[in-house]
DNA sequence: CCGCATCGTCGATACGCATCGACAAAATCG
DNA sequence: CGATTTTGTCGATGCGTATCGACGATGCGG
């Protein structure tokens, strides 16, 4: 492998100005960069990281820690995973992958060896264990996620209280007066993700100032748990109930459930997901979603840690930015009367 | 951050002694080795990675290159993203993830800048454009995939010739005469990732062996496709047709078909899918399955190149290994007949 | 025409670790 | 008990880059 020394000798000039032609941090003539730069096309020159970690301290690589495996929200998660690291490389950084299984010891030991200049979380709990250690971190970190406490900590994640309200605001409008919320999966709820609790409150929210009637109800991924959940909406209104079912897999157990009952969404009942715009057009019956936007938080993400980089090795900070949910009208959900 | 040097400063001994204590290359006494581990203890000392590969021309990591995502595999591909991580954390590695956006031109780089040690490439085509450049490769590069010309390279992939004969086999051995094949998604066959064609070979191998009738018929996900397919199946025979849909999204959709003309899997059909035990069981009907086992596919990718790079820089290796399918029953086939 | 700032380049040094040769002390052998 | 090997440690050097201070060359104003 070439080195920048084989460079310079091969355009004739010393090793540091090989290093200023590639970062530009002093004058250069026009002559000599051209020199150099024929010198390092011709012997196909890349910089050595390790070298170039150890002179300038940093490596350019974020660590990204991944959660651990909760078989069905993969698909979900992966799509956070490919637009960081694309976005990533636009900075002109690397993605290292730090699984949750490391835990919070995966945290020192990636920032302890200096492998990474920084962290992105995913999945952040609201009361997660690794709060107490990236706090004592001295490299930017950026949670994708809430936390219960986020004082010092550097936040992002989807509005979800906005997304919540969005929902009950436009099943009310479309003439609904009892709307149902079915919860997550149970695997989901039990990690304390507080994306949860503010996804209802924003629909708690938006149903008192609506004047409509909320149901809470269980979801799940158990057929007769969804059924008796529909039940109990059919029973608590003679108009046609709407139900808001943010998980992907408690949406198919609903649709297979409101199949059996003979009722068909956008007709006899609405029915709102989260789900991305092309899971959604597949669909029977095209869902009506309120999206997410899990691509915009991780290109957010990144920008926020790049930024974060770029600043001095700074003192504390705290941020925490909320990304606009779109809710999108498709074929199951009623439409608004006319004029209201 | 502390460096060696302080922890021999702090140990009363040479940063060499540090060094040899950290790596085992020498024989270190009882008593030294005490003092330098509590030192290091103490200071809480990690290497610093740049150095350590700058020194030593390791730099424990190895390169993930994942494609790029068309849309529906995610999860799957996520699958063998985190069982990679963690198998390559068991052999004291990490992994970068290289995105397929960067092309062949990432892969140059991550080598070239000696970012990484060597290369899992995931989702091999069988005429890939990245062949020529991985050949030039002067690293460890292990595929996960079969190319059509795999000499020169390492490659690992189930076994899906194999997963084809057993599909056909077992619906042979229940009775049915005609066996339905139905494609991939279009996105896959246009990808040319010749498993495709890998697992129409056992099929057509196995249903000429056990004198069945074999129909391959276009998948997809256009409801209509599907519909047609199966309405083919069913003018081919007089008795139970069965279905073998390898691709998820196509299950789906051939569910709801069968569902729509009245035909029970189990009972009036036969289906066999691929999915992960957990998604088949999820299913209305649980879905008999062949496992194409990603997480052992991924493990086993991890161990082959670090036992390269545990060895030599070698001269060019060449090796191709297939992972053995699973077949499993569950309520979507119909039950061989006694005795048979 | 001289003093002075600017431009463009060079040489030297530091970054933190691995590794090699040297060497003293201890162990082994004849 | 001297010769020889083994054990345990040290000092020095190199890995490839970034960066700082130095310095000659050039351009400027007075």
């Amino acid at each position: 492998m070439p080195t920048s020394k084989d460079v310079a000798q091969a355009a004739g000039v010393a090793q540091s100005t090989v290093s200023y032609v590639l970062s530009g941090k002093r004058p250069i003539s026009e002559k000599t960069r051209k020199k150099v730069e024929d010198a390092i096309e011709h012997l196909t020159y890349q910089p050595n990281a390790g070298a170039r970690a150890l002179a300038s301290r940093r490596t350019r690589v974020i660590g990204l820690v991944i959660p651990f495996i909760p078989e069905l929200h993969m698909a979900s998660i992966m799509e956070f995973v490919s637009v960081i690291a694309n976005t990533a490389r636009r900075y002109d950084h690397d993605i290292l992958l730090v699984t949750e299984d490391e835990g919070a010891a995966g945290l020192r030991r990636v920032v302890g060896q200096q492998i990474c200049d920084g962290l992105i979380l995913m999945q952040v709990e609201g009361d997660d264990e690794r709060l107490p250690v990236v706090r004592s971190l001295k490299v930017p970190v950026v949670l994708i996620g809430i936390p219960h406490d986020p004082s010092g900590l550097v936040c992002i994640d989807a509005d979800f209280e906005m997304a919540g309200k969005q929902c009950v605001q436009d099943l009310a409008a479309a003439g609904h007066d009892v709307i149902c919320v079915l919860d997550w999966q149970r695997e989901v709820v039990d990690r304390h993700v507080n994306y949860v609790e503010r996804f209802m409150s924003g629909t708690d929210q938006a149903a008192e100032s609506m004047g409509v009637k909320m149901l809470h109800l269980p979801g799940g991924t158990d057929r007769d748990v969804i059924a008796d959940s529909v039940d109990k909406a059919l029973a608590e209104t003679t108009g046609t109930p709407a139900f808001i079912a943010p998980d992907g897999t408690v949406q198919d157990v609903l649709r297979r459930v409101l199949s059996s009952r003979g009722l068909t969404p956008g007709k006899d009942v609405s029915v709102i997901g989260s789900a991305s715009p092309t899971l959604a057009e597949l669909q029977p019956i095209p869902l009506s979603t309120i999206d997410l936007r899990p691509a915009e938080v991780s290109r957010r993400a990144v920008k926020i840690i790049c930024d974060l980089l770029e600043a001095d090795p700074q003192g504390p900070t705290e941020s925490l930015e909320l990304v606009p949910t779109v809710i999108t009208h498709r074929s199951s959900t009623l439409r608004p009367p006319r004029g209201s």
